[in-house]
DNA sequence: CTTGGAATGTCAACAAGGCTGACGTAATAT
DNA sequence: ATATTACGTCAGCCTTGTTGACATTCCAAG
């Protein structure tokens, strides 16, 4: 009824990207890529018995070697106990290390077992050839066109998490 | 260990955008944008007894009113069954209506109703504004490139689906 | 040294929202 | 007349999120 389509007045110059109409596209383009984004590596997750969750966790694990449990639970944006149910199946089955750490010894720091970085570069190769493909189609400028947009997406404390993380080796 | 970071050489011209290293930055962004994308119509949803899935069934509804349910299901991607249940509770609640269709009488075409459509306003509308200030931060052209590359992500067929989409009014 | 609080782990209970399988009904298509 | 399609529903299961409660360990501040 309001805030329908025409709502926003196109004024000035070429503002017809921020129509209710282009917004959203943009809401369904961000619903059926994101579908597209894990279903790869979700093939491979039911075949092993595991789920999203644990793909979330093992990458960045990956990326952050040594993250500690809260770190871990704030980036990923669960409670401890969700997360702590995915951790106990990871160690138990030999994929995730949790050593006691040396400054607090209340801390946890999460490391890949060689099965557990094996796994994860399983998940990551699919999904980055998806990845790669899309950019490859895109092209460079419009590469840095969606990462710009995405991060002004984010809410402030994850893009700022997200512009610290860096790659694990080099 | 094999396929991680350097295992793409940068041949020819530009091509480091092409880098492990920024698949996988691609990667977690689209992990923390999905996050931000979704956070304000959940808080609204949780507020009113419903969740995504809800939002999701109504969005398209929306979209494409007279919808049927089998392409329904198709556009969101789920079973009957997972749609049914919400749309059972939609429609108990008066939120959504379901006519029998004209044509084939098997078929149900799915409308929002006067409440269904203010509810949908609501979420849409906290949804969009977020869109609209990134996409007013990043621009024109980096919102071409958005667009682009989460298209370029998508499966065929849910391309095809996104192509075909339609504004309701207008 | 005691104590408060932080970090972690774990138990129980619950809910949303996916899934499969099976069955029934109505209506269309062959 | 029969097969197929579209839809609804029941039952049961899984993953993954949530609260709330409680124990342990350990750092840090009084």
């Amino acid at each position: 009824m309001m805030a329908e389509s025409g709502s926003v007045i196109p004024s000035g110059e070429n503002l017809r990207y921020l129509t209710d109409e282009q917004l959203r596209k943009g809401i369904e383009a961000m619903f059926f890529a994101y579908r597209g984004f894990t279903s790869d590596p979700d093939r491979i997750l039911s075949d092993q018995g595991y789920g999203r969750a644990h793909h979330r966790a093992m990458h960045f694990i990956n990326r952050s070697p040594g993250i500690t449990v809260n770190n871990l639970l704030h980036t990923l944006g669960v409670t401890k106990q969700s997360l702590n149910r995915v951790l106990r199946t990871l160690i138990a089955d030999g994929l995730v290390e949790s050593r006691v750490g040396r400054h607090d010894r209340r801390e946890r720091n999460l490391y890949l077992t060689e099965r557990g970085t094996a796994l994860e570069a399983d998940l990551s190769l699919v999904q980055r050839a998806r990845m790669r493909s899309a950019y490859k189609r895109a092209g460079p400028e419009a590469v840095a066109g969606f990462r710009t947009v995405l991060e002004a997406m984010m809410d402030p404390d994850m893009r700022v998490r997200y512009r610290a993380m860096r790659a694990k080796s080099r």
